[in-house]
DNA sequence: GAGCCTTAGTTCAAGTCGCGAACGAAGGTA
DNA sequence: TACCTTCGTTCGCGACTTGAACTAAGGCTC
């Protein structure tokens, strides 16, 4: 098979969804502002937007006043029309969130984790029993589907593999179809989605190419290409913490040597500290306090300010590849690490990565922090039904046709 | 601007590209076939083809027997429908080639740089001269465009960044045309256009995501993801070479430390290898003979062996990066560097690789060597041309349309 | 306040397009 | 010679976008 044909009707379908998309990421638009941005005529705006509103997806929302003329009809997306669900499947728990089509929360649940390999089985159950109770709470009783972000990579959008979990080629989605969610189902890695949402309603909105690179235990990057969140051939690229940055180096959890993540993420900079300090161990609770107090220890510690120092070498040489390899215009830093660390070093990192990255893509990118915080996992895995739904135009003939399946690799950022 | 409309005459242009590009990669076709690998109707496809023979883009081209029914009548695109020019600007001359729509090869020409530090006007009226040669030579009065691959990078389609050479800003395509040649012109990286070749018609035909990785002098990459060259926000991406690999090692000429240019490229390597010698110069003649010498002293000398061994070691990692960050099916080894230490080391490469990429990404990446040799970059220079063409359909009104620049960014691969 | 201007949005005829069905073409086979 | 199989073409149909004409709804001027 080599292109999909185009009939007389994808092309509607297709300019539906374009019209969709506009208003759903700029709206409330008139039919007018419309057309110019969309480059539709204004007749076909006209009739497609009196399809959207008698499909009852497009609302009007009040008037505005033109120089002397008649007065604009705004039309926007209707955020009752339907509801989502986004699920963060984390290593220490779930957060199950119900939101409208327009991505406002409506209600949130958080079930813990039953253990530390949990059986999926169980974490399944869990889920589908917080979706019912969201459900009755709310008083929603249909959805237009469900995401899921998971701590792990999702083959062929159904299998999940999660090392951390102890989970291997786990049938997710057919698991929680059988469990009882009839809704089309996402399944997505968590810190993909984590990036999806930032391009949607954070750092990253409005940018074609954009690299999400996000720090915490373990460091991963999310890549926006042309507007579409990048997979490659099976999708697990973007596995940026396992690239080789100091040859020979620091062994990682992976198995190999001198991999990013050994020395920028959370464990890492924990680690080199704890030897910095010759084995003394770092005090007080969790990683993410031990980091703000490494960070804090730095103004007084010339240990720690060396740990951190370092760090920012590290981490710049590693955006620097990232600058180099994708010449992408923005690059966000994210994740609980990465916000903890950027939230003071962001200055200094820019200057690191200076010096790894070739001058002319350097000055190209801009490099910034995510905006939304590390529990926006589950508002990502709730766009990727709402990007579907943007994607197939909202053509109710397309949404069967669609099988439940999702539509993946559309759609990351407000074009 | 959000998205381009879709009229009814765009869909027209589509399916006529999507036939003629599957025609141009698998044909000759029956019209039978051509409606089962583009997904097109029987009557569309005879309309269309019809289109296109009047049009002389396509011929018939014999016929089968079917069992027993009307014989198939075959088609292809007409190889003398129009000719190209695909202009190889290297460090040391140009190389200069005409070829038919087919893309083989009708004549020859080169020319020497007329210093290390070429002035761009001497080089611009050296390929004027030799195409208008090659022209007359070969009795053709018209060309359908002519592509350039330059030692550099190329900003906005036109203007030349090449270090080696001393261009900086270097207005190439206004001064072509100025210079007498006055068909659409399409610049691009010389290893870029390399790449195009090899996924046309080398070792990456057939793959929708690949990495050609590229090994000389210099180190680069091309990265086709979803069957398009990668091109990053400003044509930059794939700078693979200037990736740290060894942080804070070895200095290179780009300025910063630890590059994986520094260690495989082939200067980096011979440098390696004369200071294993204690600084003994390594003998005989240019680098790449140089660099045969080291393979073959590899067999007696543990220095040299040693060497290689290092080379592969850090070749595996580079390359292990890309499997990591991109996830591609195939990693295509070229490069004239790269052909000589794949020919003998390519199992031990392969080797290295797996222990430094994600065993699920590397167990879904082939690695293979370049099939076309390093002459190819006029081929591929070539290819743009063509690329443009089947774009856009061969549409005769899209032709002044594009008004002569380049459609780039399209049809890396036979898909 | 009547008439005119400006801007927003709708309706309609016209021109395209792809597709299914019917049909013609071209060979083999009984 | 009649029939079958397969390939390719023709034609009517439904669907699509669009430009132009037209209606809607306000402000402005005299």
């Amino acid at each position: 098979m080599d292109r999909r044909r185009a009939t007389v009707r994808d092309l509607r379908r297709q300019n539906r969804s374009g019209l969709l998309g506009t208003l759903f990421f700029h709206g409330p638009l008139s039919r007018a502002e419309l057309g110019a941005r969309t480059g539709l005529s204004a007749a076909t705006v006209s009739t497609l937007t009196a399809e959207l509103v008698e499909d009852r997806l497009v609302v009007e929302a009040g008037q505005v006043d033109s120089d002397g003329g008649r007065p604009r009809a705004l039309l926007r997306v209707d955020p009752g029309y339907a509801h989502v669900v986004g699920v963060d499947l984390g290593e220490t728990g779930a957060r199950v969130e119900l939101f409208d089509l327009g991505l406002r929360r409506v209600a949130t649940a958080e079930r813990p984790m039953p253990s530390t390999r949990p059986d999926p089985a169980d974490v399944v159950r869990s889920v589908v029993a917080a979706v019912r109770d969201l459900l009755a709470e709310s008083g929603v009783d249909d959805l237009l589907g469900v995401g899921v972000g998971v701590p792990g990579t999702v083959e062929d959008g159904s299998r999940v593999h999660a090392q951390t979990i102890g989970w291997d080629g786990v049938p997710l989605a057919e698991l929680l179809r059988a469990g009882g969610l009839r809704w089309p189902l996402h399944l997505e890695n968590g810190a993909k989605t984590l990036g999806q949402a930032e391009m949607w309603f954070g750092a990253g909105a409005g940018a074609e190419h954009a690299v999400i690179a996000l720090l915490g235990s373990g460091v991963g990057a999310m890549v926006v290409t042309d507007g579409a969140t990048y997979r490659g051939a099976t999708s697990s690229a973007g596995e940026w913490g396992h690239t080789t940055l100091v040859y020979g180096g620091r062994g990682c959890r992976c198995g190999a040597r001198g991999c990013l993540e050994a020395y920028v993420g959370a464990e890492g900079i924990l680690d080199r500290y704890r030897r910095a300090r010759s084995g003394k161990p770092v005090p007080r609770g969790d990683d993410p306090a031990r980091l703000a107090f490494l960070l804090d220890a730095a103004e007084r510690s010339p240990a720690a300010a060396a740990v951190l120092d370092e760090t920012v070498g590290y981490l710049g040489a590693g955006i620097g590849n990232l600058v180099n390899l994708f010449n992408p215009e923005r690059i966000v830093l994210g994740g609980w690490a990465g916000l903890l660390l950027g939230a003071r070093l962001l200055p200094r990192i820019r200057a690191a990565t200076a010096e790894h990255a070739l001058r002319h893509a350097f000055e190209r990118t801009s490099i910034e922090l995510c905006t939304l915080g590390p529990d926006a996992v589950a508002v990502g895995a709730a766009t990727l039904p709402v990007a579907a739904l943007l994607a197939r135009g909202a053509d109710p003939r397309a949404h069967r046709a669609a099988g439940g399946r999702g539509v993946l690799g559309t759609t990351a950022s407000p074009a």
